[in-house]
DNA sequence: GTAACATATGAACATGCGTTCATATAACTG
DNA sequence: CAGTTATATGAACGCATGTTCATATGTTAC
């Protein structure tokens, strides 16, 4: 997205569907709990049962996250035998990287 | 603030200091209009007038979140006679800088 | 002075959504 | 098979906050 496309007073619609997505995406990493497990699945994948184990939260509420994460495209899961193990993606790691910026 | 320091499982409670501030900027331009008014106002400075002939949103709605952008540091302003003229600071150009590579 | 224009502000409303609770599904163990 | 562990899911709740409405403040003009 080129932000300098909006630099005009009245933007077009089609600039502003672009707004709309960017806003999409930015609610999704507004709230601090899917910070937390994005910045904490950062570097290492984490199964559920260990996330659960360091954090202040319930597993319903982490599985919850990672559910509008993944499919936000920001982490995806593996499963291996019981355990589901999460880690970020390409494009969370794109995100991460323009946060830590800020 | 550095997305890298929070790669081990635990993050300390300063590191979660730094997402509760990263986590309030971002649900601050989160909001469609306020990213509207950020876009509109990155070139160009204009008063709550101007706006207001050009976007949908009440004068009202305009001066609150102008307000809001303000408190954050986003935008200032500068009066002119009747008119309050706003515009994006540096620190919101380097916020939207980093938005539009998203 | 009054009238018109420009902006700000506080209260009330409405709604999205993060969270919790209960429960379901699935996999391993013995 | 039953029992335990790991994860997912749907419904309901509660609250933050974006929006609206009414009104106040301030400026210019005549």
């Amino acid at each position: 997205m080129n932000m300098r496309s909006y630099n005009c007073c009245s933007p077009n619609k089609d600039e502003f569907r672009k707004i709309t997505s960017l806003s999409t995406l930015l609610k999704l990493v507004s709230v601090e709990n899917r910070l937390k497990l994005l910045c904490i699945l950062k570097s290492d994948e984490h199964c559920v049962c260990e996330l659960y184990e360091h954090l202040d939260m319930s597993q319903s509420l982490i599985s919850h996250h990672l559910r509008d994460l993944k499919e936000a495209g920001l982490v995806k899961d593996e499963k291996r035998g019981q355990k589901v193990y999460y880690k970020v993606t390409k494009f969370g790691n794109k995100i991460l990287s323009l946060l830590s910026e800020i």
